[in-house]
DNA sequence: GTTAGCACTCGCGTCGACTGAGTGCTAACA
DNA sequence: TGTTAGCACTCAGTCGACGCGAGTGCTAAC
């Protein structure tokens, strides 16, 4: 048995009504309601039991209508993949606005992001920036701020800082800090996060004069590095648009989701492991995460100097209005990869 | 009628064991279960029964066990607060051990604040940092990021960083920007952020040389002032374990409730209105928050400098275990200003 | 003042009947 | 050979009847 022109449309018109309305789609309701050439009711009846047999729909139980299968959804998402995603100009005027802060910290870049499409899709959204070790040294400053302590603040072409007091020696004067401060900048400026410690430490001797400073600065970068590790920026909007699908009625189920969203954890695994190609899309158990498996999600990594920094994630029951999701998500890493490469270029 | 020994003791019972199990308490529980001198459930019944024309008790229907009211609560609270709230020695511990990392910056101070006091209560928890306004100046910076540009780095005694792009002539060198921060630095520090503006207004016309920064940065100045208005840090735990709560247990209240707390906004109003004595209690309508009409809120501000800069707020049933909350907040309070008091001595 | 006893109330869970949406199969039709 | 009408069957969900049990108020006796 083959797939062809009209299974194909009856299973476009069962996934989309399925998505509408969450209830299992029968025979007639495909018939009078989307237009598949006037076929009877009995024709389609015979043509969804050919679709299961395929694997395209599932039955929940004898004599009740069909639900469509991953295997369906995932055909559904490619072929939308084909036609260009494509947002109707009145909701891309909606987000812009929602954004048109122009933020130039990456931090509250990526958080307006995650809550403007959280509420453009109306589902959760996890946006992630670029991991904090790939990030390039644009300056270092040591400030004074006490006798004895000066906070040390370093900035990336991400545009964050990260600032951790260290301590001076007593009567260290800010012009040295400044001398200090110029003379790292110089010397370990575009290297990544990562490699500033290193670095750092092979300069260590040729500084005697300021020992106390450098061993001090040593000390915070080494713990930077590590805290580092598999660090980035990441973002949550729209945490509890999940509770309004009846998928996730059940209070238990919300809140290992909700638990899930707030500990950060696996969200960053479940955001930075097997994204292969612009959009990913995963269904249920193939998540990997306790608590998503009446989820599914689409992700798309955006770009910035030809890398790919970060993404954005929308989590939603596995019938998730896709095409939808799908014009926005377009939308937004456009803007994102934008974003970035102005505040770079900056 | 009259409130003596007995009736308090009954009431407490009802309390207690309304709390612990969100049913309503009949008369056989109270005399089976707690120990009120042995009378029996008929004496009992009449107790309760005149409890309840006193106002302490409500009945959800008749045939139905009784209910604490809200004004049984305040007197529950009010007897726990004169006996002094004490953490048990195990728990502080533990809630030091979840603070341990002795963070210097306010935002992850106050947000493992709030993470923290979510987890030892169980409820959700909202943390509050000092007004951004009411920050005294401790250092300025102005950081050259390039030809053109310059990040304005604002370090103040909550050692909280604003940061903002400005622009600055072509062929300003890092001595001149240095040289600018550090008189900046002189005239304004110990000033409130929002005096700053004002006084660098003032100033201005004395700074001829460096007309094209000045004019960006009293820009720069003047937008944070803007923003600063009535913002703060605000951090919020556990917004998810309402749910585990029978109050909660309907998606759409739970699901308001989960809003009201990302948009953040009430959330504000709600902890800056309204704060007399060190805790406050508002139960049910009158927090004024749509969505916590089945919700009470226990809000302790902690001190500064003799100032109150923020406030700790734990947001749970009305049926709160009063006790516990109390002495986790007692602890807290204890703990964010001493934290805060050795950073401002840093 | 306390308690045992009793009649009464009412929410809640169980059970069975019924309904209706949906199916698969068969036979007739174009 | 593909399409359709018809029919018997299935099964989840709804609705009302029913009984249980926790709880009350009241009264009379201790």
């Amino acid at each position: 048995m083959e797939m062809d022109e009209r299974k194909l449309r009856i299973l476009y018109a069962i996934i989309d009504d399925y998505i509408l309305t969450a209830i299992p789609v029968g025979s007639r309701t495909v018939s009078k309601k989307y237009n598949v050439g006037g076929l009877s009711s009995a024709t389609i009846r015979n043509e969804m039991s050919d679709l299961e047999a395929l694997g395209y729909l599932d039955q929940p139980h004898t004599s009740s209508g069909r639900v469509p299968s991953a295997k369906a959804y995932r055909l559904y998402v490619e072929s939308l993949l084909n036609v260009a995603p494509k947002l109707p100009p009145g909701e891309s005027a909606k987000l812009r606005g929602r954004l048109s802060a122009r933020e130039r910290q990456l931090h509250d870049l990526i958080e307006r992001a995650a809550h403007a499409v959280a509420e453009a899709t109306g589902y959760t959204t996890v946006v992630t920036g670029p991991a904090t070790r790939e990030q390039r040294l644009r300056s270092i400053q040591i400030v004074p701020v006490s006798d004895r302590t000066a906070l040390l603040i370093i900035v990336t072409d991400a545009a964050v800082f990260k600032d951790t007091t260290i301590r001076t020696d007593e009567g260290t004067t800010a012009e040295q800090l400044f001398a200090i401060s110029r003379m790292l900048t110089d010397q370990l400026q575009d290297l990544t996060v990562g490699e500033i410690w290193a670095r750092l430490k092979g300069m260590q001797s040729s500084l005697h004069e300021h020992a106390r400073v450098m061993h001090s600065l040593l000390d915070a970068m080494g713990r930077i590095e590590r805290d580092s590790a598999d660090s980035r920026e990441i973002a949550v909007g729209g945490g509890s648009n999940i509770l309004q699908f009846p998928e996730y009625s059940d209070a238990n189920k919300a809140r290992t989701f909700l638990n899930m969203l707030e500990a950060r954890e696996e969200l960053r695994t479940l955001m930075t492991t097997d994204m292969v190609g612009v959009f990913t899309l995963r269904i249920g158990a193939e998540t990997g995460i306790q608590g998503m498996e009446d989820c599914a999600m689409i992700t798309s990594s955006y770009t910035a100097a030809g890398e790919h920094p970060g993404a954005i994630g929308v989590i939603g029951p596995v019938r998730m209005r896709y095409g939808h999701v799908l014009s926005v998500l377009e939308f937004m890493t456009r803007y994102l990869s934008e974003a970035l490469f102005m505040s770079s270029e900056l």
